[in-house]
DNA sequence: GTGCTTGCAAACGTTTTGCAGACTC
DNA sequence: GAGTCTGCAAAACGTTTGCAAGCAC
């Protein structure tokens, strides 16, 4: 958190706060969030807290390397703590997301950089499918 | 080609000039084609297919299994022949594409299937990274 | 003629942007 | 005070939908 707060700063960035609370909410949530989930949160303790500052704070801590985002299929993407780096397993029937360690990607990682010259970038983008309890 | 009208007709729907554009761009389509793009080479042959037509066109023949689309990270969805199974490596930096055969994905899968009873689909996203001259 | 399909326009959900005022440093 | 950050409104983007007219069967 105060890492965050200093990194920032570093930067020439200012601590206001809609983004000392984006961060708060960022530390402290579980998983990953949509930007909108992301505001819901924030909109709690700062009701007035734009959508719009949600998203330039997200960009701005995506380009300082604190947070990154994945894809999910449909729907918005997701944010989360690039300290807390994993892959996503979503169900294209329900919807679950499964968090997966990286280490699971490793082997496939490997076998795309030898065949194709390609490194890949396994949390960028959720793997699809279809979850246990929807088979 | 003849199997796909067959198979709309089949399913009680209709031979119109629009689709049968669709789906012969489709066919001789070398990869994969975004809306915008398929809807670039129908109304080279027919100008007034409006773009809303084509995504019926393209939800239609999804449910007939003709066609499957895939999710490119950022970037609109793209649509192949599903009787041309196969995944992607999209590089985030230049956008290139790669496909690759789905038995790249073959031990993820099993694994994935193992560990979280997840069945993944792997066409149906796809992996993001960089590419080799990116690199 | 029945009813599936179309073009158009308008809405949708997510994300981005332009601007003038407000705030941090 | 300089320059960053914000709220708001509006646009952008890909996609979906409602509707009345048009076409395949």
């Amino acid at each position: 958190m105060e890492d965050v707060l200093a990194l920032i700063r570093e930067d020439g960035g200012r601590i206001t706060m809609s983004r000392r609370i984006v961060v708060e909410v960022l530390v402290s949530a579980p998983g990953h969030l949509s930007a909108e989930e992301l505001a819901e949160e924030v909109q709690a303790r700062a009701p007035d807290v734009h959508l719009s500052t949600i998203y330039r704070n997200l960009e701005e801590l995506e380009r300082l390397g604190v947070v990154v985002h994945s894809h999910f299929g449909h729907g918005p993407s997701t944010f989360h703590l690039a300290s807390h780096p994993h892959g996503h397993l979503v169900c294209e029937s329900c919807g679950t997301c499964i968090e997966v360690p990286d280490s699971v990607f490793g082997s496939l990682g490997r076998s795309i950089r030898e065949r194709y010259g390609f490194d890949i970038d396994a949390g960028h983008s959720a793997v699809l499918g279809t979850c246990s309890s929807c088979r």
